[in-house]
DNA sequence: ATGAACCTTCCAGTACAGTGGAAGGTCAAG
DNA sequence: CTTGACCTTCCACTGTACTGGAAGGTTCAT
């Protein structure tokens, strides 16, 4: 299979497939005597593994790490655990700080509907910041 | 007021003013004789009105929209308002992004807890995944 | 007069996940 | 034989908000 066919089957670029490669995240491929690249099959799970972690919210560099420990043999499990737990914790807080600054937001919003845009002053840059 | 006084009425650093000068959010400062900027009390609520900015959401660059807005001297009031109404919009979409996520991650991650990682197997990369 | 603390400019780099383009090689169809 | 689609490498750039450091000038106290 060439990159541009499994750039289609993925869903994504060969540029990107190249990427990757580069990023140590797909192992080097094979080469056909043209010097194209050669996948087999495996690849487009692979690649669908990554965007799964990426859809997870995991960082490349973090899928990275999953995919060479699984390389080297041994069972990714708890290590996986372990990035999942952390990655809800983040994302625990990075939801309250976003709700926060919706309140904040949103009353900064209501405020400038009021309709007395003429109030301005030239001292200030604006007064609903 | 010379550029490390202001950094430190602001809170911020004179690496970051230089920088928003240079960014076109702060006016360029006069100088002294001695070439050292020399900035007026403005200075330190303009600086304020981008760290607002910034705890509101905006980008610098829509920060500085409106501060080149009110330069013209029009109160840049229905701008601020429509960015507002944006950043709350695309603020909404970001959560309901991440609580999704947040679901997601926390079945993985529960499933990931049940201690039976014997069954790993070598075909896939991770089952929780 | 000399050292510390401050200032100047300019160049380059950080993290993240790619994207764009140039210059050239390969392959199948017409 | 040429055209077009595909592939290769390499280098540089995107956006965001800074940050680090070099090389040099200024100000003030001791």
């Amino acid at each position: 299979m060439r990159i541009g066919q499994l750039a289609e089957a993925t869903g994504t670029t060969t540029k990107t497939l190249r990427f990757y490669e580069e990023s140590g995240l797909l192992p080097p491929a094979d080469r056909m005597a043209s010097g194209y690249r050669d996948y087999t099959d495996d690849a487009v799970g692979r690649v669908g593994f990554i965007h799964r972690g990426q859809a997870a919210g995991l960082t490349l560099a973090q899928i990275g790490q999953i995919l060479r420990i699984r390389e080297h043999g041994q069972p990714p499990c708890s290590h996986v655990r372990d990035l999942l737990g952390e990655r809800l914790r983040e994302l625990d807080a990075q939801i309250a700080e976003l709700l926060a600054l919706r309140e904040t937001i949103s009353q900064l919003h209501a405020q400038a509907a009021e309709p007395e845009p003429d109030t301005c002053s030239a001292d200030e840059v604006c007064r609903y910041i």
